[in-house]
DNA sequence: TCTGGGGTCCTAGGACCC
DNA sequence: TCTGGGGTCCTAGGACCC
């Protein structure tokens, strides 16, 4: 049997921990930049707030309602998962960490009651961290997925806890789900289903598996055979290896000048470095883009990127910053606002490994690159991210991230501890 | 004025091998 | 008249997740 463990309305959860006076009342959280709402309360759905709605549209409404708007803030809830998996760890030797607030874990030849057992795990999470969850257990981790879900909206079960083999008749259930309300079935695989008349949940399960597979792949089969209590989707017990690097941002306000592009992407550059070294991994391959607004629809569109590949792998944050303003020197088109750019590095592979290459000359380099790096982090980490840096990043933060609602980095930081005061 | 960031997996098609 | 069979690897694009 396999737990589903979901934080409920996880990055408002994490907010109320430290500022209880929440508690009760409509609060969204917003995605980076203060762009739209990623995360909702209770309270904040029943007013009709959907996922992803955009901050500015929804003025009125929220002082009307009196919401709370919170700036994400990622430190805040990297930290509070990283407790709630480690209580979640008590409980069993078998886990898979999932997401930022949602955790599998292996409950098969466990002895106990299993609705018992994960209440009492919901009730030691909830008093461990302050973070209130949900779990649905089942043979495999579709289902186990789809009883969390009834558990959370208090469909079936104790209110947090669904054990799935509990339930009377469980197809009566699953043909009352629309087929949307699976994992892995979004709208569009969704409208395609409902085409061939396949609009709830016992219907693709008892779909014939021949044709699903014909029709829409093997990841489909997979959902219909774990749908019929046959585990397909393997709990990955050791995390894989991370296959790219990703960093990117939207500007705080539009740039137009090379210059301005040009410090950005240097502090993306030093950014994916900085993520390489800390997993002790380096690429083989940088590719930057940079993008004009997708919505600006009055303006001319500019989207590009360039993928350059690397004379042997590494982890500089030097060469990668040169290697990045040269592609964007190449991509770059004057008379656009653009609104967003990144470095992807999808090539990585572990420090140590890489193939040198045969014409290099300099490759004793390398330690002295490697000491270099270390130096860096070390300094950055002791007194603070970008403490010393590239003169390319330049000074201006015209282009940073709105963040201006942002709640302290209470567990993170010695200047944000919480105070507690006695009267 | 204003619309996130970071990932994974699968598939089809092209290029290549013997 | 008639021109094989069986593979691998890579990439771009689509779909999905939180």
């Amino acid at each position: 049997m396999i737990a589903l463990v979901d934080c409920n309305n996880f990055y408002v959860s994490c907010e109320r921990v430290f500022q209880p006076s929440l508690e009760g009342k409509p609060v969204g959280i917003l995605s980076n930049n203060d762009g739209c709402i990623i995360a909702r309360s209770e309270e904040i759905k029943k007013l009709g707030v959907a996922m992803g709605t955009p901050y500015f549209k929804i003025p009125d409404l929220i002082k009307q309602h009196n919401i709370k708007i919170l700036s994400s803030n990622y430190a805040l809830y990297g930290d509070m998962s990283r407790r709630v998996m480690q209580v979640l760890g008590r409980f069993t030797p078998t886990m898979e960490v999932y997401s930022i607030d949602e955790c599998f874990l292996d409950l098969s030849g466990f002895s106990q009651d299993l609705t018992t057992y994960s209440n009492t795990i919901a009730k030691t999470v909830k008093q461990g961290t302050g973070i209130p969850v949900s779990i649905g257990i089942a043979p495999t981790k579709t289902l186990a997925k789809l009883a969390n879900k009834l558990a959370k909206k208090g469909i079936a079960g104790n209110g947090s806890v669904l054990v799935w083999n509990t339930l009377a008749e469980p197809d009566k259930l699953l043909a009352t789900l629309p087929v949307k309300e699976l994992w892995g079935i979004s709208s569009g695989l969704g409208k395609r289903l409902n085409r061939i008349r396949i609009d709830n949940v016992l219907a693709l399960k008892q779909a014939n598996i021949q044709l699903i597979r014909k029709q829409f792949g093997v990841v489909l089969e997979r959902m219909v055979r774990e749908l019929n209590e046959i585990p397909c989707i393997p709990l990955e017990m050791i995390a894989p290896k991370r296959k790219q690097i990703l960093t990117s941002r939207s500007f705080g306000t539009r740039l137009s000048t090379l210059p301005e592009l040009r410090a950005a992407v240097s502090v993306f550059a030093t950014r994916s470095a900085e993520k390489l070294r800390s997993q002790n991994l380096c690429t083989q391959t940088l590719c930057v883009f940079i993008h004009t607004s997708p919505f600006a629809l009055d303006k001319p569109s500019y989207n590009n990127a360039i993928t350059i590949s690397l004379d042997q792998p590494t982890q500089d944050t030097g060469l990668l910053i040169r290697t990045a303003l040269a592609g964007l020197e190449r991509i770059y088109r004057p008379g656009y606002e653009y609104q967003r750019a990144g470095i992807l590095l999808p090539d990585l592979m572990p420090n140590g490994m890489q193939q040198l290459s045969l014409f290099q000359d300099d490759s004793n380099d390398n330690p002295k690159s490697e000491r270099l790096m270390t130096v860096l982090d070390a300094i950055n980490h002791a007194h603070g991210r970008h403490s010393i840096r590239y003169a390319s990043q330049g000074l201006s933060a015209r282009w940073q991230m709105r963040q201006q609602l942002k709640s302290p980095a209470y567990t993170t930081r010695w200047e944000c501890l919480p105070i507690v005061t006695i009267n």
